[in-house]
DNA sequence: AATCTATATTAGCAAACGTTAATATAGGTG
DNA sequence: CACCTATATTAACGTTTGCTAATATAGATT
């Protein structure tokens, strides 16, 4: 069995191991799913699907502390995953993108399709 | 502010503190998206995206040792993510649908139109 | 039956993560 | 200018998680 990696096989070893694009993409893509994959950011998502909210509405639909609230928002946003404006003396966050719901709507697909 | 929750609100509010299927959903798929969110399991992913592989050739692609790699299919299994199919003395993994390489290819333009 | 070979399981450890309470900041309002 | 109000940051703590080495299992091969 040792030496038996075909050359498919190693193809795409070489695209996982030695690819930097490849590495950066793995990378990337787990980050992005790791902030997903945490109950709090996805029922803030989850409300953001239904409309931008201010800090403080999130907080109440949620039922987190405005600490953990703010600091998930932060994570979000640094990846891209949420945006956010300043509205007087508030500050409105919105998803993102469309692909963020995508990815929430194909996982619930996956759910109910087991 | 303390009083100030529109009705909308509220009824996002209601869903996701208080329906059962909303707090069931929000925790199924954010264990999925905590499976995808792992630099190794993504990898395992990335190559069975080419297609079925046995346990032997998974880690040989992804460099990883054999426990580690049996203990993420295992929870890859377990969750749906990846099925496996015994041949002669191996057992072959292979991606349980395709709304999997689906989350993976739309996390993947999500990165590129940043 | 004994031995390989492929895969699975277990326990221990270190690193990463989310929550909390306390504090900081900064823009608006009296 | 002093004071709110909304949001952000920080440090400490407990929990969870992935990795490793060692061991177990089970089917195939001799």
């Amino acid at each position: 069995m040792e030496n038996c990696i075909t050359e498919m096989h190693e193809k795409i070893r070489e695209k996982l191991i030695n690819s930097a694009k490849y590495k950066n993409d793995v990378e990337k893509a787990s980050v992005i799913f790791s902030l997903l994959g945490d109950p709090s950011r996805m029922k803030i998502i989850l409300a953001l699907m239904e409309g931008e909210l201010c800090v403080y509405h999130i907080c109440e639909i949620t039922g987190a502390k405005q600490s953990s609230v703010s600091q998930h928002l932060r994570k979000l946003k640094d990846n891209n995953i949420v945006k956010c404006r300043k509205s007087a003396n508030q500050v409105v966050y919105y998803l993102a993108d469309e692909h963020v719901s995508d990815l929430v709507k194909t996982v619930l697909q996956h759910l109910d399709c087991k």
